[in-house]
This record gives structure tokens, C-alpha cells and sequence, in this order.
DNA sequence: GCCTTAACGCACATTTTTTGCGTTAAACTT
DNA sequence: AAGTTTAACGCAAAAAATGTGCGTTAAGGC
């Protein structure tokens, strides 16, 4: 059984979404994220304003958008040789990535949709991710329970970057590893 | 040294918060969150919608002020005459609040504001909070710290709000506090 | 190659947001 | 207590963003 997609993939359908994403990106490193207007991201694109609020619903679903796809992981957790090793390696470039000012701005983008699959689909690259480490560690006989270094992890990081709460370095991050795994 | 308030306290400017937040809440008991709009507060609120433009320079920012307002608790925790039980009955009533459909809506305006300080005051109530049960605690010579209870009680909660994850409900929390209360 | 229809462009209508300027009233001064 | 200063507001008009009807284009199916 095929899967099909629910929007169309090929030509011109892909060339816009495409150019409007890219004319995105371009605007939002040129201009404060405060003045980033449907209209000029549609001139940038060179299409009407109409097709993007037809297509995504408003600039939030947009940034949204824009935002789950630059949060994608291109490239596979490195590989340290243990299992808490990997994860300190992980959770170290996670946290500097997310607590950055683009992280935190494309966040913001991810909560303030609508649509509540954006979100979502935000953490399903971390599960992801974290299920490579459990499955790597099961592999080197060692125990590591994506679930909890979801909990006590990377909830604890997403945490301070949100809502503050304490200072958030790699000590920290050392902090909350050493504690899911002492040895 | 009194300190000065950045806002005048009294009078006209006071009376008309209260009306633009009173008819925030209306509105947003009434209609769809999707098309609440800001002359349309102003209209309910009696106000101009240039003064909401000029005082809180736009919905996120109004939505992020009237939604930390009503995420302030009103009552401390109650004692039920145990650490655990303690942070139990309110982590769980924390739990409800947060991720019914009005708590979720709030925590989406307080993260949407570009105000940073209005996501940091949401998590101040949440710390007094917790350290008025860990004094509780350490008066009746209990061990309860306030920090560890934010990193792995109160973050994987708002975690999985946010993002999903997995389930979220009283056995979930209560699994939380029995990893931090092991007795 | 023809047909169906989702997606787009264009022009226009509606709504929201911004801005200039006179007025009101809160806080300060004497 | 009366006068002064100025933050905050109301009003009105302009500017910008958002929504909509309709004809056109091109993707996917036959």
C-alpha cells in the first residue's frame, strides 16, 4: 500500500513551497523576526500573498513549518563508544542547538502553531534520536531507556530554555546524566 | 528606597487593564481562540484598539500578559502532613490544570509572547510554590529540593503538554515522584 | 493525448495595525 | 491646595495585512 501525500509532490506545487520556505529562511536572518511579514515573504518568493495564506492558514503555520523542518536532524548522534559517552555527546550539541537564539526563536514558531502536529512531530526527532543511542547501547550490552532520558534529560533542558528556572551550561547537562546514569 | 513601578498604579490607566483583561477572558470563554481578535477586545473592553497597540503592542503580547495573570495561583499547596504527599496532591492538580484545554492554550500564549519575562514569571510561580514545600518539609525534617522536583517532576509534565511523548496522567506523575521519593 | 481538479495568480473587499495630534488625568512641584 | 508636567488615552485617517471570488495553469489519472 502506497502512502499517499496530501499535498501534491511534484512541479510547480514543490517549487513553491520550496521558494517560500527558502524566501523565509532569507528574511528571517535579514530582518528582526518582529517585522517578518506574509507579503514580503511572498514578494521574496515571487508569489501572491493569497497563495501562502491559502496553502499554510497564516505567517504562525508557516513559521511553524519552517521552523520542524530546520529542527530535523540531517545527520546520525556520533558514535563515542559507550552509551553514556553518546549521550553526553547528544545532549550537549541538543542543548546548544536549542538554547541558541535561532533554537529558541524556531520554538517559539513550533509552540505558537496551531497546529498542534508540528509539535509533536519536533519530538518524534528526538525519540528518534534517542532510540539510535538505546539501540546502539542494547547492541554493546549496555542499558539505556530512551523513555527516561526523554523525562529526565531532555524535558529538564526544554525546560530552562522556555520557562528559565536556573542557569543552563554543560555542567547542568553533565548534572542530569550523571543522575539517570551514575555509573 | 521605594521602588517605581513602570506603570502608573492608579485611576484611569489601572481601570482600563482590568477592562481589556476582563474582556480578554470573555471573549476567549466565547469565541473561538483562532479569531479573537484586538478590535474586537477594544470594542468589548469600551477602549480604543490603538490604546491595546500602544500599551501591549499586540494580541501575543496582550494574550501573554492576561494568560500569566491567570496562571498566578491563588492558594498555597495544601499540607496533607507528608514531603510526598505534599508534592503528590500538587504535582497532580499542577498536571490538570496545565494540560486541560484552557492550561494549554495559556502556556501556548505565555511561549508565542516575544517577552521573554512572561514564561520566566510563569515558572517563578512554580518555584515559590515548590519551596514553600520544601520548607514545609525541612520543618518536619524531611529532605525535599525544590530543584531536583522541577527537573524530574515539574519538566517532563510540561514536556509532554508541549510536545506529547507519551501518555500523561496520574500514574504517570505518580511514577515521577516515586523516581524522586524513592521511600 | 484528453480529462479532471488541486493549486495558483490577479483584482478587489474587508479587516487589522499604525500614526499624528489634540485631550485627559495621574503624579510631581511649590 | 493650586499649578505644572507628562504618561496615557481617544479620535480619525492612513497604511498594511488578511480574506474572497473567479478565471487560469498544470499535476495526476484515464
Amino acid at each position: 500500500m502506497t502512502v499517499k501525500e496530501r499535498t501534491r509532490l511534484g512541479g510547480r506545487s514543490a517549487r513553491i513551497q520550496a521558494s517560500v520556505h527558502e524566501a523565509v529562511e532569507q528574511l528571517s536572518a535579514e530582518m528582526d523576526r518582529a517585522e517578518l511579514a506574509v507579503p514580503a515573504i511572498a514578494a521574496r518568493a515571487g508569489v501572491t500573498p493569497s497563495t501562502i495564506y491559502r496553502r499554510w492558514g497564516g505567517l504562525a503555520e508557516l513559521l511553524a513549518d519552517v521552523a520542524v523542518k530546520r529542527l530535523r536532524p540531517i545527520a546520525d548522534p556520533v558514535d563515542t563508544g559507550s552509551a553514556k559517552g553518546d549521550l553526553s555527546a547528544w545532549a550537549e550539541q541538543y542543548m546548544e542547538e536549542m538554547s541558541s537564539e535561532l533554537g529558541r526563536a524556531m520554538l517559539r514558531d513550533v509552540c505558537s502553531s496551531s497546529q498542534e502536529a508540528d509539535a509533536v512531530r519536533c519530538c518524534t526527532y528526538t525519540t528518534d534520536h534517542l532510540q539510535i543511542l538505546a539501540e546502539r547501547a542494547a547492541r554493546r550490552g549496555e542499558q539505556l531507556d530512551p523513555g527516561e532520558a526523554l523525562d529526565h534529560v531532555v524535558a529538564p533542558i526544554m525546560y530552562r530554555i522556555l520557562f528559565g528556572g536556573g542557569p543552563l551550561d554543560q555542567a547542568y547537562v553533565q548534572g542530569l546524566i550523571d543522575h539517570l546514569m551514575p555509573t
